[in-house]
DNA sequence: TTATTTCAGTTAAACGTTTAACTGAAAATA
DNA sequence: TATTTTCAGTTAAACGTTTAACTGAAATAA
């Protein structure tokens, strides 16, 4: 059996309620009866009992994260790195993660993660697009909850954001500094705001170079997978046969683009050059390897924890729904050619 | 303010010890009242405050699933399908998943894992290979473990394993049917029990056939990385220009192979055929794609979860440190040429 | 000096649930 | 009929912690 707060008192010659306070710093406790209390505490191996704690105190020490079971299981360990920094920061603060997954066909009527239902958490974090009727339902919790890599369209939440904007704009910027002029831009998703926003910093980045570059963007709203981008890479190449320089909107879109002009006899970077996005550990690998801007997902799920506990403290008041941009950057490797 | 259990005993005009009854469905209860506890319940979104039941019942509702951080951070997500089967079998069971990493350079003064210390948990699945000081401090909490993917060297523990020396046999055999004679088997972290397993399904197998293959393992003890894969690659070759078929032990290691064999100037398969071990999308979808013995990676999360709540259940008693060993199986596609 | 304030704790109630022990009515048995 | 057993619940204690309210001694103020 584990030893109680009962068993520190004994020990340490106080009541439970001393102990208590020392436990919570509180200020009231005299240097040498804390100093005895914290010895017998260490002595005894002694942690409270969540539970108990829980009970009285009404916080159950969970923070919930939520993503859908596609995304978990993508090939990519995009989401599974911004766990990770989660799931750090969480523990700084001495929380628990509970990880959840649910279908991206979430309906109305579907049940909520069971944490939720028995309202086993003080506050969620979202990662990546999920539907918009799992965030209705949850709303009813009137918990803290923050958003990473997605904003719901309806409402207005606390989320930590990429930037976008500014990693379309480098990643056009470095093809155009390599030399090429007409640019193709490849994506699926595209009413995802992510992808949006990518296209948006290549539109603005080949603006400001004066650059006209038209009608070569090649989009559906399909998911960003390797056989879309094969499937979108054939679409542009039907219609244009001399590009030689694309911007994939995320890295499987990148792989499918690949394939499917090593597929067609065209060698990268030689025949064709290619950007990515995200930056995965695939990236690196594949042959020859993506250049491409870098997402810091550690530090995603980190912002998003703290931000979490920021808004649990000022819980009601001080209740700005905060967003905050992590920067991006570019990361050059083999698959672009400069032709300058 | 969630409805207690009071809440609904006022409801269904009954007392609280009705309540908790029907919700633990003991046979005193009348069919009557528990339908119309039942319905209170229902109409109320009653969900029983797991501090309070955590507290008088000593159990916490939440299971460990531990993973030392490189695994998890894995390109090749293989431990993340582990979890998601662990976290499906565990809602099941009306239980969560406390997710943890660990570094696997743990040392015997370094804390554990919070939930740990604390006491949080009820049970605890450990995946992959962790550092032996993590085991032995965690063995002091008497709490019921189930391994996935391996055992330690010391002591008897319930486990989930695959099948390795099935795999090893039927990956060489379907080199040997291929028309192979002289198969190499590369593979690194040879001390590891998987690894050495397929390596004896290997020899088991041209035993079998009466294949005299003989000084053409490469192995080390490093991790089984591409990168490590492509130095025994290069070891191989530059001892024996001549092979024509590998056995790589695991995914990466065949990748780091095939980057070897195109860097060389090898063509696969048709210059060498190549067969690999654990099945993960990347497999798939590199250029040719892996023939490969697949690991049922969700099934194993499925069944040490469900290896732990029997533990649980038959707590003390019956306390067989039971093994479960899951099916492999060969997965045919690009990489190995038939020759015959 | 006495009265007031501060200090350094202690006391006791409360949180929501489980469960052993109890109860009173109805059914079964003698 | 009186007694015993079964049924269908109820009562009340317990789990380990937090915290508002209290206390008694020492320090300070009047």
């Amino acid at each position: 059996m584990s030893p109680t707060i009962k068993d520190v008192a004994k020990a340490a010659n106080v009541s439970i309620a001393t102990v208590s306070l020392v436990l919570h710093d509180n200020e009231r406790i005299s240097p040498e009866t804390k100093r005895r209390v914290l010895k017998s505490i260490k002595e005894l191996n002694y942690y409270p009992f969540r539970s108990a704690q829980g009970l009285v105190s009404r916080k159950t020490g969970n923070i919930g994260f939520i993503i859908t079971e596609e995304h978990f299981l993508r090939t990519e360990p995009f989401y599974t790195r911004v766990f990770l920094g989660a799931e750090f920061e969480a523990r700084e603060n001495d929380y628990y993660v509970l990880l959840a997954t649910i279908k991206s066909s979430f309906k109305k009527s579907d049940p909520l993660p069971r944490f939720i239902l028995e309202r086993n958490f003080d506050g969620i974090v979202i990662t990546g697009k999920v539907p918009e009727a799992f965030i209705k339902s949850l709303l009813k919790y009137k918990m803290p909850i923050v958003f990473i890599d997605y904003v719901p369209p309806f409402g207005d939440f606390p989320s930590v954001l990429i930037d976008n904007l500014r990693g379309g704009v480098l990643a056009t910027e470095h093809l155009i500094n390599n030399g090429y002029k007409d640019i193709a831009f490849i994506g699926g998703e595209i009413s995802h705001p992510s992808i949006m926003e990518r296209l948006q910093g290549y539109k603005l980045a080949l603006e400001r170079a004066n650059n006209n570059s038209n009608g070569l963007i090649v989009t559906n709203d399909e998911y960003l997978t390797r056989q879309n981008g094969y499937k979108l890479a054939k679409e542009l190449f039907d219609r244009r046969k001399d590009i030689t320089a694309i911007f994939a909107a995320n890295n499987p879109t990148a792989m499918g683009v690949m394939k499917y002009l090593t597929d067609n006899g065209k060698k990268i970077p030689d025949d064709v050059s290619i950007m990515s996005f995200d930056d995965v550990e695939a990236a690196m690998l594949i042959n020859p390897p993506l250049t491409t801007i870098r997402v810091p997902k550690v530090e995603m799920g980190i912002e998003a924890v703290q931000l979490l506990m920021k808004i649990q403290k000022y819980n009601g008041k001080n209740n700005i729904a905060k967003k905050i941009i992590v920067p991006v950057e570019l990361v050059i490797r083999e698959s672009i050619k400069n032709i300058n």
